[in-house]
RNA sequence: GGUUCCGUAGCUCAGCUGGAUAGAGCAACAGCCUUCUAAGCUGUGGGUCUUGGGUUCGAAUCCCAACGGAAUCACCA
């Protein structure tokens, strides 16, 4: 039981036994103590004062003199104005210690027995992923991950844009303009290549706008399954598929289940006819369909061309009805930024309308853009900041930062640069996932990300320190008695920090926020180093001591990796 | 113009399911390495929480309005 949940329960016996009066549990306000003020945590007794009906100090003697006489779990109390500060005894910091100690897989939360889909990543084969696609991929897989620790069933899939005008556009400047270059003639990695066809491309119908009429023919030999087209679309996806995977094991992220548009943009065509027979849809003279969604305050929304053939949405409708189906989802959460929010607001009004229930359990994770100090990044005019290079550019800091240490000369060539990726990407990853997912954030590709501070590898060096001094330590911890210690106050700050890893868990699985997660590690880790600072852990003669102390930094260690495990950062044992 | 999101220290961000004197990091300045890893720790300065109303014992937090910024309202995806 939570701490807060436990003041809770006691507090509502007290009022009943004291003023004879019910009240529900879960309406009592319990918050963590603030630091200028003894105790742990506090009542908020000033919405008691209409049962009490007793000034502020004397409601708050009251209560805490019942539960001081009748919890052995609390210790003292002391209230100013409207605040009851509880302390809690050592006996009770010591179970929770002993209990988060002995459970292997704290941090994650029984079973839901749902299932639930995310959608991120879907990335366009026509250029390299860029900084807003990571942010995408972080998210994506953070949240999955934490869903995951929430007790769900997660499916990790991606629907990968691999067909349409845009990527016509690449195959057709390849063709005209780069003499049958190829990522092995050319060196390039084979996404990158395609995206500079790409922008070749956007330069090329700059001086000759007609070249579009090519394109436009290209797609409609490409539908009809032309063998040149067919070809030529199969081995260029064929480099940037190579090039995504690379990119994808750089960062860590894999998927359950890969969808490609050119095999599901003809769904949901039956959709369309389902909803006209149900009086969901209306037909226009030209024999184009439509969802008139302005009772609900948006416009007339298309779902059907004149000629019969889909839009964006259409294929959308399709796709997520046989998702639900296929794998008799609960859920499904869709992560792709904000600029869609109105598709997404479309789409679950129109499935309620086709008479799903599961529409109103479609979650749209809607995250800001990056921008750079200039505004948005634009792929045309070359302000895109490259996914690979920005990892690489991250590797060669934490080489710089490792080497300027001179710690780590004992380590082979293999296990540096195994370990300057872990911590390169590391601070990448935390950079991102640390800000509010809703929010535009920026990013300054001039100020390097910094490793200092609040930052990815702050908390994997705080890692490093434990793992450090449990190397060394001589005394064995793994059956020693906690029950019997006598913490200090630093001691018990921090098992109060980890007696919060469950709660913030489900917050952030509740919210879609891995950034719930990014903060609490932070202060986790900021915790122990004062702690470290001022406790020479080893340095202590007392057996039963040492033994505590050993057994409590064990759990902030796993606490930190589990917490920063879910946001997909690894941390290492030394650095 | 309609809708949605955002506005907190010089900069980047927490806090937002209402609670005590609004917190971190970076940058600046001043300290701490014969002591378990200084990618650390301690301290100083820095705020009309965009503005104005309202609800409340109590508002950065909830409601309304204004201002500023972003996105979107495609027979693009």
């Amino acid at each position: 039981m939570s701490p807060e949940k436990f003041i809770q329960t006691k507090a509502a016996e007290a009022i009943k036994a004291i003023y004879g009066t019910e009240v529900a549990e879960t309406s009592l306000q319990v918050s963590v103590t603030r630091k200028e003020f003894e105790g742990d945590y506090t009542l908020v007794t000033f919405p008691l004062l209409k049962i009490t009906r007793q000034a502020p100090d004397v409601t708050g003697n009251a209560i805490g003199e019942y539960l001081m006489a009748n919890c052995p779990e609390i210790s003292a109390f002391n209230s100013v104005k409207g605040f009851l500060n509880l302390s809690f005894s050592p006996l009770y910091w010591n179970e929770t210690l002993r209990d988060i100690a002995a459970d292997a897989a704290y941090g994650q939360l029984p079973s839901t027995g749902k299932r639930i889909m995310v959608e991120f990543s879907s990335p366009n084969t026509n250029k390299p992923l860029h900084l807003g696609h990571i942010r995408n991929n972080l998210l994506g897989d953070s949240v999955s991950r934490i869903l995951k620790a929430c007790g769900n069933d997660v499916i990790k899939a991606t629907l990968v844009n691999d067909r349409g005008v845009h990527i016509c556009k690449s195959m057709y400047a390849w063709e005209k303009l780069f003499n049958g270059a190829t990522p092995e003639s050319t060196g390039k990695k084979g996404d990158h290549l395609v995206g500079d066809c790409y922008v070749a491309y956007a330069k090329l119908e700059k001086e000759h706008p007609e070249v579009l009429d090519d394109v436009h023919k290209m797609l409609v030999k490409w539908e009809e399954g032309d063998p040149h087209v067919r070809k030529l679309w199969t081995m260029m996806n064929g480099w940037v598929f190579k090039g995504f995977d690379e990119t994808y094991k750089s960062l860590g992220i894999s998927f359950d289940k890969v969808d490609h548009e050119s095999d599901t943009y003809l769904l949901g065509k039956e959709l369309v006819q389902e909803g006209l027979r149900k009086g969901v849809f209306e037909t226009e003279p030209d024999g184009s369909v439509w969802c008139d969604l302005t009772a609900d305050g948006l416009d007339r929304k298309l779902v059907l061309r004149g000629d019969g053939t889909s839009v964006y949405i259409t294929q959308d409708l399709g796709t997520a009805e046989r998702r639900f189906a296929q794998y008799n989802l609960d859920s499904h959460v869709y992560v792709v930024g904000n600029e869609q929010d109105y598709h997404f607001q479309v789409l679950k009004l129109i499935l309620g309308k086709l008479g799903f229930d599961w529409a109103s359990r479609i979650y749209h994770l809607s995250y800001g853009m990056v921008e750079l100090p200039e505004g948005k990044m634009k792929s045309r005019e070359g302000t895109v900041v490259d996914a690979d290079d920005l990892i690489a550019s991250m590797e060669e800091e934490a080489r710089r930062t490792s080497e300027e240490s001179g710690k780590l000369t004992d380590l082979s060539e293999d296990e540096k640069a195994s370990l300057y990726h872990t911590i390169g990407l590391g601070a990448l990853k935390y950079f991102i996932i640390k800000v509010d997912p809703k929010k535009t954030m920026l990013f300054n590709p001039k100020e390097s990300i910094d490793f200092n501070g609040n930052t990815g590898p702050f908390i994997q060096y705080t890692h490093a320190r434990i793992s450090s001094i449990l190397r060394k330590a001589s005394a064995d911890f793994s059956s020693a008695d906690v029950m019997s210690a006598e913490p200090s106050a630093k001691e018990i700050r921090l098992v109060k920090l980890l007696g919060l890893f469950p709660g913030k868990v489900a917050e952030a699985g509740a919210a879609l926020s891995p950034a719930v997660i990014a903060n609490y590690a932070y202060d986790l880790a900021k915790e122990f180093n004062q702690y470290y600072h001022d406790t020479p852990i080893l340095k202590e003669s007392d057996e039963a001591i040492l033994r505590y102390r050993l057994v409590l930094i064990d759990a902030v260690a796993r606490v930190l990796r589990s917490a920063m495990g879910l946001l997909g950062i690894d941390l290492p044992e030394r650095m």
